[in-house]
DNA sequence: TTTATTCTTGATAATAAATATCAATATCGT
DNA sequence: ACGATATTGATATTTATTATCAAGAATAAA
């Protein structure tokens, strides 16, 4: 099995965990979107609005309110991210690991995001809030700016 | 004069500025915003609709387009930063210096907001971006979780 | 398997933040 | 003071997201 396949197979327990914790329900449509939505968005930012054109296509009886809710059900069971880069749009991304924390730098020239991670930025950051006594759940930085490919002009 | 005079003095000057570099008009409108934004509100994150009530008790003539207009403006002249804690409401902050960043702690059980500023992630952070060749202009960090108070419930 | 209960879905309406419109007014250079 | 241009306030519009609700689907019980 490949990694991704893995990884794959991973968040699908953790959201039918979740799923049966909060007494949920399984259905052909979470079903479809969870697919759609881990085969091919790993790694990118992708709208509510995209992911449902995205899944219209092959799926067309799958309605707008349902996409919506049902990645808000990935956040809430820790399988994606939500994340807001300014445009007043929410984008969701698949998490790799329970673990692994990244970061975003977003060119606001051309949109472009890079991802990065670093050690030493955590270790900074929690110790800070260990400093306040204070319980992190989550966190994000973002970095914004111009890409190389923009700041050459 | 108080620090908090001179920093709003260097804000003023930094707004003046703008206002003549982009053939701009300064009015009292501005005045109004500038003065009660930059005298009750440093250090604090408002929200466009707060601000407006706020101004709306010995100003209430001022439109709350004019508001939302003003602290765009603000933005964009670098003396206001922007921030967006999850609520769906943009909230402004005057700046304190040209060069100071800080972060925010945000607990989800009570919203209350701690600020904080950390010399070794803001090089880790330039870092980072030096490697990829990617001007910073701005970045956020936020962290997620659960305040001192409300963790001991 | 049938029934009962509860959750989910899809279509659409509603909400809420932010922005656009526009006539009247204020500002500023000449 | 005049003329060009920017701003204002009221309101309408846009846009993302959430709520509503009848019909349908999934699970548990009988």
């Amino acid at each position: 099995m490949t990694p991704v396949a893995k990884r794959k197979m991973e968040r699908r327990k953790t959201f039918n965990d979740y799923i049966a914790r909060k007494q949920l329900k399984s259905t052909k449509q979470r079903d479809t979107i969870f697919n759609e939505f881990f085969n091919n968005y790993m790694g990118k930012h992708v709208t509510v609005e995209e992911l449902y054109e995205d899944i219209k296509q092959n799926h067309p009886s799958i309605g707008f309110a349902t996409v919506y809710r049902t990645l808000k059900l990935f956040k809430e069971s820790g399988i994606a991210s939500e994340r807001n880069f300014g445009d007043g749009k929410a984008r969701y991304e698949p998490i790799r690991s329970e673990t692994e924390h990244h970061h975003h730098m977003i060119c606001t020239e051309c949109g472009q995001i890079v991802e990065f991670a670093n050690m030493q930025i955590e270790s900074c950051l929690h110790q800070v809030a260990k400093l306040n006594e204070f319980g992190v759940a989550n966190y994000k930085l973002e970095i914004y700016g111009k890409c190389s490919k923009c700041s050459e002009g």
